[in-house]
DNA sequence: TTGTAAGCGTTATCAA
DNA sequence: TTGATAACGCTTACAA
């Protein structure tokens, strides 16, 4: 309640100025006739308050209120070439672990003003291609997508948008070798797949199963059954990689126990499976069937969803750091845009969560 | 591979305009150069290829080609006044029924070549509110919010934009009386909250409660509850109303099960939850104690999880129309655009599901 | 501390 | 069928 050097004009009705093809809101220009200013020194106001004198800025901010201002983003990043939305591409969001991500990431870039154009994919490259395409026209500041592959339209995208200075990060994925093109925000599945299949080893199983996701396009974890396969080969066990039925993975996993029976000549004693939904499908299946686990079938999950710690027995599984992905993702692209330098990959921890469904 | 009238200018590198402050890209005036024609010509084709003449478009066809054009959106939303972007506002989206509504949402909106700018807001009506605004400034083509409660501010930001044009919708939510501001998409909780003690009625329980969610701010859970507990007690039921710890939900569901069985004075027989997790986690503990369900305790969830119908009994449950109201928001959003007219809401069906854990 | 002028890349309007 | 011109609302560069 300060004294107002220069009042404001009473106004019943804020000013509005009838542009040709204006939308009704009030722009820089309403403001600054009501503050009796010019447009760039509310313009400066919004962006550096300091360097604008106490007396108009007090005049700018009751203009403001009257004209209830909201700036326009289009015109700003018009104007300035720099926005303040990231776009980020991933393959779903039901009941999946990028449903995480995507959370942690939205709420990672509330707080530095930074907004989400989100996209996803179903885990088609055509798709992946066509979404990035359509969301770089609203040059967004920072592009995220989801793993490594991704069909050559849309490598030349991100390439041009990299050279351009966009930050590019690829999550869910860390190769550091051969030097990634993009910044790696995740893990590496081969590593993953490997320490499933030691677990397995390591409580003495040597006929195993790999139990594949149905979606052709999950190169991740095939990834992880594939060096889960090599490492239990090169121990000597015997390894079966089998692939779940589309639809519902957990009825996937629930069918997929009669193929692991049928299938191997001696049956498979734990079985490592690509997401938890088929674990615990699976693992439901062996107890309505009286199997017990793991002591006739030992099961092993990946992501760590969090129904599987309930279950009797508890799914053994692999705690992927879905929600630091998002967190560390809009770090880096902080930390890129403020310095205007490259993003920056990082590789972040999982845990193999021995639980009682291998042996606890 | 038709012979070309008036050839392009051989170029090895496409003559890019040293803009002021250009980034790079080719604009509409870098191709109009190429093609030998001036940039309204060329966004007319881009627009509406049939009033540009055959020769012309072919010329600019190959000058777009070559320069790898990709319109400018906010250039293009600035000069038009329209966007092809709808914000939408969600509680969350980890592990949650919304990342189903997001996902059709997103999926349905990408034929139409929207494109979705996504906030999560906690269930918090101020975190809400302060996206609603963020969001705001790139002009949305439509607004998408979640529920029928808002702050103060949030509604009259709604308002405004409705009286601007710009489709509002409120989804999952549906109450046709009193005559809403926004159009709704979804469903009426009240409906299912009676149609939930109605079931656990019809079992012959009279000893029912309602374990509601922990979050305050889920404001369709608590209505659902309340209209449980009036049917109970309109039918002579006694009903307790007891409210999840906060934390990991299935966790709140096990935990639940001490404070069921303690605080009435003669045991629950039924309970309804708020949620399939809470409702996952209390069956599972039930039956770790041995407790026979549905016999010594009915459980009823919400929400139609997909691990629910997989445990041993099946979780009965209320299925709701998640992906569908994505679906039909994206139809009302093109439907609004196209015609312009106000988005119309829609009340879409949601089931009860009687499986095992209710006795079938 | 404030203002002027020019432009960001596109589309609307009207004229040719 | 094509073009000239003037916006859209904001920011940068430079001047006062």
């Amino acid at each position: 309640m300060q004294a107002n050097p220069k009042p404001l004009p009473a106004l019943a009705d804020p000013p509005m100025r009838p542009g040709r093809r204006g939308h009704g809101r009030a722009t820089l220009a309403d403001v600054a006739l009501l503050a009796e200013v010019t447009k760039i020194t509310v313009s400066r106001y919004l962006r550096e308050p300091a360097t604008v004198a106490p007396a108009t800025a007090e005049r700018i901010r009751q203009a403001l209120q009257r004209t209830a201002y909201m700036p326009n983003k289009q015109a700003g990043l018009l104007a300035s070439g720099r926005s303040r939305m990231v776009a980020a591409l991933v393959p779903n969001l039901d009941h999946s672990v990028f449903g995480e991500t995507v959370q942690a990431l939205s709420e990672s870039l509330q707080p530095a003003g930074l907004e989400l154009l989100l996209a996803s994919t179903g885990y088609s490259q055509a798709r992946e291609e066509e979404q990035l395409a359509a969301v770089l026209g609203w040059a967004p500041a920072a592009i995220v997508v989801t793993g490594r592959q991704h069909a050559p339209g849309t490598l030349r995208l991100l390439q041009a948008a990299a050279a351009g200075g966009t930050p590019v990060l690829e999550i869910w994925d860390h190769h550091p070798q051969p030097e990634p093109p993009f910044a790696q925000i995740g893990f590496d599945h081969r590593a993953v797949g490997r320490a499933m299949a030691r677990h397995l080893l390591a409580a003495g199983h040597r006929r195993l199963a790999y139990l594949d996701s149905s979606v052709a396009e999950d190169l991740r974890a095939h990834q992880r059954g594939a060096a889960f396969a090599a490492t239990a080969r090169a121990a000597g066990a015997r390894v079966q990689r089998l692939r779940a039925a589309t639809g519902d993975p957990f009825d996937a996993g629930r069918r997929a126990l009669d193929g692991l029976r049928r299938a191997a000549g001696q049956a498979v004693s734990a079985v490592a499976c690509a997401n938890d939904q088929l674990g615990c499908g699976l693992l439901l299946e062996a107890r309505a069937r009286g199997l017990a686990v793991p002591g006739q079938l030992a099961v092993l999950g990946f992501g760590d969803f969090p129904v599987g710690r309930h279950l009797a027995p508890a799914l053994s599984t692999v705690h992927t750091p879905s929600a630091e992905i998002g967190r560390a993702t809009a770090q880096a692209v902080l930390a890129a845009l403020q310095y205007r330098t490259p993003a920056v990959g990082t590789a972040l921890p999982w845990a193999l969560l021995a639980r009682a469904s291998t042996g606890g």
